[in-house]
DNA sequence: GTCTAAATTGATAGAGGTTCTCAATTATTT
DNA sequence: AAATAATTGAGAACCTCTATCAATTTAGAC
C-alpha cells in the first residue's frame, strides 16, 4: 500500500483514476494488462477511457510504484508487488506467474561500473508452456515440441 | 555459422532470402530489429518484403538458431550469436549492447520441476540509460531523474 | 533432368497495442 | 476564490506484427 506522498512527486497531481488504477493493480496477484485493469476500473468509474490507463501505468511506473512486465508477444502486462521477484510467462497464453527467486541489486550496480549505464535495474524472466497450454501428447513426453515455439532472450 | 541441415528441419525448406536474413544477423552485433534487417537485405535482394523478414524470423526463432529480444515498448530485436549471454537495454534510445554473465541452465530445470511448466528457458536483461542519452547533469551525478524513466520488469 | 506436392514469397490489407491531440475538467498553489 | 498547470475523455493516428492469397520456388520422387 503506496501512500500518496509518493504518488504526490514533483510535477504530478493525484487523481483520483490515478489511484483507483494503483489500487486495483495492488489487489491482484494476475500480472493484468491495461484492458483488463480497464475493465476492472470502469466497474468504479465507468467514464475512464484506455487512454488514461494507459497514461498513468506508465506514470505509475516513472515513480518506481509499479513494474511493466513484458510478454513477448502480446502487450505488456503490469506488477505492483513490491518484493523482487521474477515471472515465468507462458509462450502460448501469455500466463505470468510468480518466481519467488531473484538476483542480488549489486549485479545492477556492477553492470554500471562496467558500462558506464546509469540507473542500472534488471528483470528476470522465464519462458515457458504452462500445464493449461501443453498437449497430453507433450505432458508424458515432458517437453514442448519445438513446432510453434519461439526462442527466447528478452 | 549455422550449417544448412540445422536449418532444413522437417518440413521447412531453406530459401535464398532465409539464409540471407540468418547471415545478416550473424554478421552484426547490434542486435537489429525486423526493419532494419529488411533494410539490410535489401541491397542484396530488392524485392524482399517486410512480411518475408517476419515470417523467417519468426521461422529461425522456432529453430532455435537466432534469440528474439524485447525492449519493452519498441519492436523486437533479434541475436544470433551462439554463446548464452545477457543484454543491457537503453532506456531512452532502445539500444542494447551484450553482458557476458548468464544464469546456470539447470535453474530452468529447477523452475520447471517447481510449476510443471515445460521447455523453460530464460532471458535476463538489465535496464539502463546509455552513456549517449545521460545529460550532463545525470552523468555527474551517476545517476539518471525518475523523471522519464520507466521501472521494468520484463 | 522432369514432375509433383508443399512450403515460401511478395503485396497488401488487417489486427492489436500504445501514443498523440486537444478542448474541457480538475488538482494544487497563492 | 482565482490562477496555473496537470490530467482527463474521446478519437484519430501510429507502429509493429500477422493474415491472406495468387504466383513462385524448394525438395524429393521418378
Ligand atoms: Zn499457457
Ligand atoms: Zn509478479
Ligand atoms: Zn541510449
Ligand atoms: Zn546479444
Amino acid at each position: 500500500m503506496v501512500e500518496d506522498s509518493t504518488l504526490r512527486s514533483p510535477g504530478r497531481r493525484l487523481t483520483k483514476q490515478r489511484r483507483l488504477i494503483l489500487r486495483i493493480l495492488e489487489s491482484r496477484r494476475d500480472h493484468p494488462g491495461a484492458l483488463e485493469i480497464l475493465e476492472e476500473a470502469k466497474k468504479v468509474q465507468p467514464s475512464i477511457s484506455l487512454g488514461t490507463v494507459y497514461r498513468n501505468l506508465k506514470v505509475l511506473a516513472e515513480q518506481g510504484v509499479i513494474k511493466e512486465i513484458s510478454t513477448l508477444g502480446e502487450g505488456s502486462r503490469f506488477d505492483a508487488q513490491p518484493v523482487p521477484h521474477s515471472h515465468l510467462v507462458c509462450r502460448r497464453c501469455g500466463k505470468v506467474i510468480d518466481v519467488p527467486f531473484d538476483l542480488s541489486e549489486t549485479l545492477d550496480a556492477e553492470v554500471s561500473k562496467q558500462t558506464g549505464y546509469l540507473s542500472v535495474s534488471h528483470a528476470l524472466t522465464f519462458y515457458g508452456v504452462c500445464p493449461d497450454c501443453a498437449t497430453e501428447a507433450e505432458r508424458k513426453r515432458g517437453w514442448a515440441t519445438e513446432r510453434d515455439e519461439k526462442s527466447e532472450e528478452g
